[in-house]
DNA sequence: GTCGATGCAAAAAATTTGCAAGTAA
DNA sequence: TTACTTGCAAATTTTTTGCATCGAC
């Protein structure tokens, strides 16, 4: 059986798939949380103790690169990272806490979201002559608890 | 003649209209860029150069809080500020690349987004029991110049 | 006059860089 | 073997905090 679908991204470009970039994406693919780079760390560090911070901040922004990994900033001043929308995860959109933090993704209305941020990509491309590769919506308010 | 718009929120809300937080004000009027903290500060300093950087950050703060000026995180690593939509601004969404930075407001298709946008707004507010404030819609891609 | 606002210096937090040593292909 | 990778320590960059002083109402 063939390893995970990234596996071939990385020959492919050149780079190296090593032991800290495997456990990493491990984390990354086990969990349904917006981490930070030092939560990554701190989970990659409970596996794997011998890998550091530098390494993960360096990997992340390899991922990004490669369009593995999706990085986010919801206002609480770090970045956040999660895999990309692919076979495994299903694209979708955030709702924000401004008071906990709390982020919950969303999939309603995503289609008809899609739908009409696709029309207006395509002519922003045209008139910014603009290649553009993501979009991002983000809700923000008060949660459940916090309102 | 009354003063900017600004001026009765002020009072309004027992915070005071100090020198700084006017100057800070008349600069983000006067952009139509998404200035950083630092930005901020230096273009103060031009004007009133006894101003503080920790200044610039409390007011900033306090104008997010007041719903004045809306904070943006684009990815660079910084926040960045602008003035909120309102009569003198127009709402609009981003375009930024991500190679140079640059950003773009449009506001090309944004009645269709917005009419969109609140529906599903709407929705989530009821499922997941948030009490919605804003919104933001981010592209990125690579500009004219980075493609 | 009162109490919120400010500036400065110092601290904290997040991220990046230099470099020698390690390792996947 | 040969680059690409890594860890550590140190440096940068961004933002926050403590505290004495200042100033708007």
């Amino acid at each position: 059986m063939p390893g995970p679908w990234w596996h071939g991204r990385f020959q492919n470009s050149g780079y190296r798939l090593t032991l800290p970039r495997q456990v990493i994406l491990k984390i990354l693919s086990n969990t349904s949380e917006h981490l930070s780079a030092e939560e990554i760390y701190l989970a990659v560090h409970r596996i794997y103790p011998a890998v550091g911070l530098t390494t993960i901040y360096r990997t992340l922004e390899l991922l990004v690169r490669l369009g593995i990994v999706s990085k986010f900033g919801f206002g609480d001043g770090r970045s956040r990272y999660e895999l990309s929308a692919g076979k495994e995860k299903k694209h979708h959109h955030h709702l924000i806490c401004t008071n906990c933090g709390k982020v919950i993704d969303y999939t309603d209305f995503i289609d008809e979201e899609n739908e009409l941020l696709d029309k207006v990509e395509k002519k922003l491309s045209q008139k910014y002559n603009f290649k553009i590769n993501s979009h991002q919506v983000h809700f923000y308010g008060l949660c459940d608890k916090c309102r």
